[in-house]
DNA sequence: CAGGATCCTATACGATACTG
DNA sequence: CAGTATCGTATAGGATCCTG
């Protein structure tokens, strides 16, 4: 139970998880275009939702010296662990939506 | 994603996960006895994720007219169809507590 | 481009007291 | 026992503007 916790401490947030998958998807992902894979987040949450990620070692920043600076963002190898729990939820999701119409 | 996003939709909120894992794994279980499972939580939460629940049809909510009333809540089959998902997010959570202690 | 700073609102959550 | 009502705080999140 205790452990559950622990990964939802990880995952909460409105957006978490749209972002993890954002980069898993495309791999390798910049800022901006997961501002734009993600309808309705605002740059604000982006930045902090990235900076949680990265501090939990779910995903590694990558900045290259150009001008201006472009930075990368992609899944460690312990941020690749979560696909199984993203494929279920996302299995789940789809299933429940149908429970819900069907009543 | 946006199935994702459905699937976070129902299990969003500090206690939902450990609501139904505490019915899931007594498979019938009692408001004041939730309440004792669950560290923290209170009987305000508890009432307002239990109604969440049974909202979207993943807990079933039994009355018995002794007296004083007796209310027993389990999981219906929709609900116990995100046992896998729960399983997958406490496998995670053990892996992840692991990972970020050996840093 | 990749964010940071600021301000504001909404909601989540907690504590406590009360009721059929 | 199984909640509801009320109140207060904290945090999440949104909008907008700014910067190296």
């Amino acid at each position: 139970m205790r452990a559950v916790q622990d990964s939802m401490d990880v995952l909460h947030g409105k957006w978490k998880i749209a972002v993890i998958s954002s980069i898993c998807y495309h791999n390798k992902r910049r800022f901006s275009d997961i501002l734009n894979d993600i309808d309705g987040i605002s740059n604000r949450m982006l930045s902090k939702e990235l900076k949680e990620l990265e501090i939990n070692m779910l995903i590694k920043r990558t900045v290259y010296p150009t001008q201006p600076v472009t930075v990368e963002y992609s899944l460690t190898d312990h941020g690749n662990t979560l696909k199984t729990i993203i494929n279920n939820l996302k299995d789940w999701g789809i299933q429940h939506r149908k429970k819900i119409v069907e009543g």
